[in-house]
DNA sequence: GTAATATATTACTAATATGATAGGAATTAT
DNA sequence: ATAATTCCTATCATATTAGTAATATATTAC
């Protein structure tokens, strides 16, 4: 139950996007410099993303990207089921057919009750949120 | 995010075990028969749950696996994190000194958060709670 | 129009994790 | 002794993940 590299790639990634919403588009390569990221991979990432409707790509010189709404627009919640895929902590939660033994649906019933506690976080934080966040960054307590 | 096999197998086996209790010990091939699983893979897994101490296993003829506490002692989430490894959602979490990078610490807050969704959901029920829910199956609705 | 800059797309590789299987040793009830 | 059972170790196949590479295509600046 680990987040793939995908997710948190791509989660620091908008939001970097984010960040530096209204500028100019901004390049893989300079995202990935800063996040610290393989800028081949980064580039697979963005393309979902892009695919997704999140970013808005601007091909050429000059070019890289933006995004395709506004920060207070995308939840945590779309982005996230976007990179993570189907967020189904099980298949038979999003495909009731599989579900054969009664006895799994006690256990299907625990794995959905943590798939909604799952979505309900990531829903109620907006990238506009994050971004807030680092910027009073000073005066948050950030150790966990 | 998919959960492993390993606790969906597990928490099924364990489910068994506590339906079972008070009772002879159980053996691997039948738990294995019932939930539809690979006996040599389980026994794989009755180990896990032995070694992390939520199990007992009788030896020789007659022998199997029984709990170790009663249903109601035992929680899901410490069965989880026994099954599923560190639930640690991303290292940085549990490691504090894996993070470098500031705008990381946004995002690692946000994957702590969904971590303690997910604990505080399996803290919250027993394995005594799974056993009722499937004695009074009939009385409540399963489909989500 | 040309060079420079960037994305787009596809294929490939290496590493790791997962799921499952197999064989036999150790243990115990009968 | 024998049958039943866990215990231990090794092995294998497959899937997933992370990353690299090469090439094509589009856009802008000049």
């Amino acid at each position: 139950m680990k987040l793939s590299t995908r997710t948190r790639y791509g989660m620091r990634a908008i939001l970097e996007l984010a960040r530096n919403n209204g500028d100019r588009p901004l390049q893989v390569r300079t995202i990935a410099q800063r996040q610290d990221i393989s800028v081949k991979y980064l580039e697979q990432l963005m393309t979902i993303l892009k695919s997704a409707g999140f970013v808005r790509s601007v091909r050429g010189s000059k070019g890289g990207y933006i995004l395709a709404k506004s920060p207070d627009e995308i939840k945590l919640n779309e982005v996230f089921n976007c990179l993570e895929g189907l967020v189904a902590t099980v298949d038979c939660i999003s495909n009731s057919d599989l579900c054969k033994r009664t006895d799994d649906c006690v256990t299907r019933q625990v794995w959905a009750q943590v798939q909604n506690a799952i979505q309900n976080v990531l829903k109620s934080i907006t990238l506009q949120d994050l971004v807030d966040r680092t910027q009073h960054k000073d005066l948050l307590d950030y150790h966990i």
